[in-house]
DNA sequence: GCTGCAAAGCTACGCCCATTAGCCAACCGG
DNA sequence: CCGGTTGGCTAATGGGCGTAGCTTTGCAGC
């Protein structure tokens, strides 16, 4: 009876692989069955290496959310303004093309109640911090920071989350697309600065008060 | 041994009760013993009224499809321009709020093979036209309708799915954030209409040769 | 009112997955 | 060489989907 010679970190480098054969889909198809198969070895022998699906879940996803931070730092190391917006934007995007299953790991939200996603927490926290570091060289207001970064996220990641769940169906070059959507973030942002640094610039286009649609 | 008065349309009105019920996640876990514990049936029942899982879960998905196109479509009829887009900004967030879990359902891209997903697709082609029509009414060239297109999808549906996944953790007020990330995108189209309708026009805000990066 | 049949339940079963319990063999430190 | 730890295993439980086949309800038509 030879042994198959697992570790943690094996178990979880097979999860990984299983997510990335898994195309857009392989993290929400991971299973304990899959990486077991891929092991060669029964599946409830796995638990001697992890605590339960659930934890290895966990443990790519934090994985996943590291490798695009570390992206999306290396991206933009060197790069200020407009410039670092638009190396974070393709950095990003073009994880999610490298690794779609990963990409899919980090969707889902940590709970912010379970103890057990602290590490998860605190990753997704620095991945935005990342995104928060580039837009403060934008001169913003600290009220508006939050509300760009939003902004961008929900850019990105939607952008991102439609290309891979197949959304958008017409051939027509998506590259371009985000293209498209890339200047409206940073214009978008750059009006941001421009309006609350001057507020009584005359011709900003984003002179709309959207004050008036707190609920 | 009574019965219980089942019928197709029964199934998938208990279907959604479940999904409603489930938050955010109530989408992802619709199960067949969760209809058939609220049906007060046992589970193989359900299959005198519906073909599988696959197939209850495509029709809730359909309905929810429906329902936020009939949400936009009435929140822009009788409005144009930046009006209509900031109506259908509103009533696509609107209907997620008001049901997270059938939102979820909206999330699955229909399998571009699987004609069983047809009326998926269709379903989900009608609800990019009612974007797609308000769009058209900011003079776009046809090139750039669907970026403008897929750049509001990619906004609408980050900044929700964030919202709901719980993404947003700051307690900073994401009604503003919302309203600013929907400034962005009505400067950005109209931006890009006015770039590519008068191309000399000196201080657009989008000067950047987007052709520049394409692959 | 009776008869008969389709429809709508049911139970029993098979398969897949996660997880627990308990066994046994392999490796490693002394 | 010996013993304990550790990493495998099998068996078994529970839950979910789905199929097969039985039973009973309730209605249509006489």
């Amino acid at each position: 009876m030879p042994r198959a010679g697992l570790s943690h970190d094996a178990v979880v480098r097979l999860a990984l692989e299983v997510v990335d054969d898994g195309g857009a889909r392989g993290y929400a198809d991971l299973t304990l069955a899959k990486v077991a198969a891929k092991a060669g070895v029964a599946a409830p022998s796995l638990y001697k290496h992890v605590g339960s699906l659930a934890d290895l879940r966990r443990e790519v996803a934090l994985i996943a959310v590291r490798e695009v931070t570390a992206a999306a730092t290396s991206a933009t190391v060197g790069r200020a303004g407009s410039d670092a917006l638009r190396a974070l934007a393709t950095s990003w995007r073009t994880y999610a093309h490298a690794h779609p299953g990963r990409y899919g790991a980090t969707q889902v939200g940590p709970d912010p109640e379970d103890p057990a996603d602290a590490g998860l927490r605190e990753a997704a926290a620095e991945s935005v911090q990342v995104i928060g570091a580039v837009l403060h060289g934008f001169g913003l207001p600290d009220e508006r920071l939050i509300d760009a970064i939003r902004a961008v996220r929900a850019g990105f990641h939607g952008f991102v989350v439609l290309e891979l769940g197949g959304g958008f169906r017409m051939r027509e070059d998506v590259d371009q697309s985000f293209a498209v959507l890339l200047d409206m973030l940073v214009a978008g942002v750059t009006a941001l600065a421009a309006r609350d640094t001057a507020p009584a610039a005359p011709d900003t286009v984003l002179d709309h008060d959207t004050a008036g649609s707190h609920r």
